[in-house]
DNA sequence: CTGAAAGCGCTTACAG
DNA sequence: CTGAAAGCGCTTACAG
């Protein structure tokens, strides 16, 4: 029951000329002439054809399809910058290919896989906890442009767009520091996760300045969920009651500590002080409003479409690594 | 500098066989003896083989490719959505490709038309307002399986997954009217988008049903963004300052009204009562914790790829309607 | 159990 | 300015 779909060939045969002059004037290739051209454009139209890429990326080797691999799309985060690498990718005449990983390597191992099979023109990744190099491997032998995004692989030459965590960090630990907080936990996160390695360490680095001495009272890793930081506070406040400071992973992390810190009783921003990374649009709105560093995953998503698309133009292009500036958001829990 | 990729041809070379008989092994198709299956998947493996999707749905006709097209990906509902479609789909060994159609029928047209020329097997759809029958006309043309969800074409005889928003309406009224308000205004969303018409019949229906002169104070139609449900509420304190009760055409309109009201000095659900609609994972962190009805974008998401994978595997299944139920979230602002 | 050959729908030199 | 012909990398009857 699957109807035929038609072909060039047709087009041609109802518009009296060969399939190759069809192609040429589909493409603005040639030189026809204006009237071929018309009949052309009108035959096609009349039986409302539609190229099969397919067939034209089979035999052209050209693609306009562009890969996009993320850990979560249902994040917010990874949406909106899904959000912008697909306005862009369009812009320059690409559609987008989307899949999540789950950030696990192994599906991120397959997912990139398909993606080439299906015969992306480029990719964009954010990658999974724990990738190395080997698995960026089968990429580069099939000369695939591509660009990371969001994760970084230390050491690893290839164009990168992302924050800088490290700076992130440093922003929200001296702001908490100059609020006079001194016994500061960092919570969520898995422990290989590179921003999460960068954000502590600036952190650390920002108290280590104003104190050699200071430390971080603790440091608990899990998942980046609200419900983690619900049960992280609760552990953090049974076992290091004097703890005056939250750093959380990310906004999501935060709101589970108010919840954990309002069960407890302490007064969020007034007992203990909360910060977050991200600035979801809503944590404006949290009672208090939330305290965080604003990222910025639209920025984010045109740079990398716009760097891959120079890239699959020019492939031999010299690798860049963008780090964009985060931004202190000052509310009221911290 | 483009690397030549590793062709079946030369798969069959390194395992001494015919390009058939590589094909046939990677497809599990035919009975080739366990030997020379062993030998051409371990030659496939060596020399990083993957399969030129292009050529063999060019070849064969069969596609496994789906696409996803929706409003816009960086709202959280879709994203939701998106995020089990994705899921779903890949557990049935499909790959999603999703695109945004910013809710404008020209973009959508244009998506539509690149994912057919990409060979997508089947297509979800969540329409753009405005859209009609002739809008699917060329998935039909094609004979191109696909499913309709979120928003509904009146009166169309294809496959559809939503909520039942007459239902969603009706709760959210009575529940307002159980607790005394009388003076309902509705706000948010466009006035063509059968969502937001059938929330506001079903509101409207619940009014008559517990007094025949009951009607609505205002109906202030625009877009569903925190924006614009701040600069409505504004207008409905100026204007009708009589209001007692907003009904929002989502959560994010009414974190919106939460604003306004709070900068008149009104207190959400003492004052002025609020109620929205899909309950977002933050409302119950906001001040006060919104009522709202609950509806269920990821169920969405993976029945509507169920459905659109039986519907490829047999296109001549009639059309089925399914209504998810929503569920009356009560918190403390309406 | 395996191979030779045709063909899917395009694009691209090449000839005229 | 336009057409005939080859070929991209697969899959699929068919023959043996």
């Amino acid at each position: 029951m699957q109807k035929k779909r038609v072909s060039i060939k047709e087009v041609a045969e109802h518009a009296g000329v060969s399939a190759a002059t069809v192609s040429l004037v589909l493409n603005d290739k040639g030189s026809i002439s204006d009237k071929t051209r018309k009949q052309v454009r009108k035959s096609a139209k009349e039986l409302g054809f539609i190229l099969n890429k397919s067939a034209s990326r089979l035999r052209s080797g050209q693609s306009l399809l562009i890969g996009l691999v993320v850990n979560d799309i249902s994040n917010p985060f990874f949406a909106e910058l899904s959000a912008n690498v697909e306005t862009e990718a369009a812009n320059a005449g690409y559609l987008s290919v989307i899949a999540s990983t789950q950030d696990n390597v192994e599906t991120q191992k397959f997912v990139i896989e398909t993606m080439i099979g299906q015969g992306v023109a480029g990719l964009i990744i954010s990658s999974a906890t724990g990738s190395d190099e080997a698995d960026f491997e089968v990429i580069r032998k099939h000369g695939i442009p591509y660009v990371l995004c969001v994760r970084e692989l230390p050491g690893y030459a290839a164009d990168f767009i992302g924050f800088d965590n490290f700076q992130a960090g440093v922003m929200a630990g001296e702001h908490i520091l100059d609020r006079g907080y001194r016994d500061i936990a960092f919570v969520g996160g898995f422990a290989d996760n590179t921003n999460r390695i960068s954000r502590r360490e600036g952190v650390k680095y920002a108290m280590r300045r104003r104190d050699p001495d200071l430390a971080l009272v603790r440091d608990l890793v899990g998942p980046a969920t609200r419900q983690y930081g619900h049960d992280a506070t609760l552990e953090l406040l049974a076992q290091s009651p004097d703890t005056s400071a939250i750093v959380c992973i990310n906004d999501y992390v935060a709101i589970g500590a108010y919840a954990a810190l309002k069960e407890k009783g302490r007064e969020v921003g007034a007992d203990v002080a909360v910060i977050g990374f991200d600035n979801v649009p809503e944590s404006a709105a949290w009672n208090p409003p939330l305290t965080t560093v604003e990222l910025f995953p639209r920025s984010i998503g045109s740079r990398a479409a716009k760097a891959l698309v120079e890239k699959i133009r020019d492939n031999q292009r010299p690798p860049e690594r963008i780090y964009l500036a985060p931004k202190l958001v000052v509310r009221d829990s911290a």
